[in-house]
DNA sequence: AGGACAAAAATTGGATACAATTCAGAAAAA
DNA sequence: TTTTTCTGAATTGTATCCAATTTTTGTCCT
């Protein structure tokens, strides 16, 4: 496996390119992921191997049985309601926590990131939208000092395909007006009424993938 | 390292001795747990130190900066809060969701283990009261299909001292008593009153706790 | 045929030894 | 005194081996 300056362990680099393989549907759900075949197959010894697995386990993308070594989990569409009910819960009170706490350079930032995903939205750039989506939750939730939650909510937000192509250009714009409601709400300075705003924002994403996804 | 019939692998029984220890203070927060040390005093190899490691890294108990391995992550007060408040959301939901699908044979057996909890509040048998209050609240929770957020609550539970010293006898009756509200709401067939109470129930033990600690 | 059961192969869990890499602090040079 | 270099400790990774367990295969019996 070739050095990148990406990645500061062979082990991180190993992660990433297991985990887009289960997101390509390399190894489809259910598949047995054998040590010695990944490991040749990389050009790695099984030590990485190993400790990658783990941290994809944690990421709930494989499983491990005793004896029997880790597993590809495969993702219904209950999984998906699930996860993003409670990514709406944790991200939520995230933001409530976080609001008090945004500087106002902050919040002048975020305004300019609803800005770009409007030009995003007329320029049809769906993978530039992506990209300034997940600034703007990132950028809204730094003012909470949570650590775990935080933790948590990435990792469901990196351990699940969010690219999938459902981003339509109608939905963007519904998205964009919800965000345009949480600046709102932060001018209001009204922490609750922020978190449901989110946590809607959130469960009603959830729910259009829930829909695509049969 | 002895073998028990409890684990059913090294790794496993590493990671519960490592968690104890980080528990009773034997490793303090900030220390950095060197791999080749770990393995010598506990006679195994660094293979299972790792492995273990990561799940306690999962648990939220230590963590890896690369190349410098792993360090015990210290509670803070405010940690506690947040732990609590996370799973109360997350418990509150999962209840919720389960109640429908509880058995009347799981309605009786919550029952008993109330009944049980009485007589270990008699008793003053603190360990054996620790022992069914998580006994009541995995069973409680047994209706629910959604597994992710199952495995984040027993990963709350599990990573983090429940059994501090703290469950006096007269926190206790007053916890029981919640317990009873539940059953309660349950017998009503009424899912969001059973999550407040629960909610509720779990804040108030967190904040118990939040307040012994300094 | 078809199922139960035992032998064989594959795979994991773990041990050991060794090489490479990184980081921090001490020592030496400017 | 400041900068550079060296060095040692620790992590990270490789290679190889072994035991235990699981899975597969193949055979035997009904």
């Amino acid at each position: 496996m070739k050095q990148s300056t990406e990645f500061s362990t062979l082990q991180e680099q190993v992660t990433a390119t297991i985990r887009e393989a289960i997101f390509k549907q390399v190894f489809k759900p259910g598949e047995r992921l054998i040590q010695d075949e990944l490991a040749s197959k990389l050009g790695v010894s099984r030590m990485p191997i190993r400790e990658a697995l783990r941290c994809l386990e944690r990421e709930g993308l494989v499983e491990f049985l005793p004896h029997k070594g880790a597993q590809v989990i495969g993702i219904t569409k209950e999984d998906i309601e699930e996860l993003y009910y409670l990514r709406s819960l944790l991200e939520g009170v995230t933001v409530q926590k976080s609001m008090y706490f945004l500087t106002e350079t902050e919040r002048t930032q975020l305004e300019k990131i609803v800005e770009k995903m409007d030009m995003d939205i007329a320029d049809r750039n769906v993978d530039s939208y992506v990209k300034h989506n997940q600034d703007f939750h990132i950028l809204l939730q730094h003012g909470c000092s949570w650590k775990k939650v935080k933790m948590l909510t990435s990792q469901f937000t990196e351990g699940y395909p969010v690219y999938v192509p459902s981003m339509l250009p109608k939905t963007m714009t519904i998205s964009n007006m919800e965000h345009k409601a949480m600046l709102k709400a932060l001018d209001e300075k009204d922490p609750i009424k922020l978190r449901q705003i989110v946590e809607h924002h959130i469960i009603r994403t959830g729910n259009l993938l829930a829909q695509l996804f049969e």
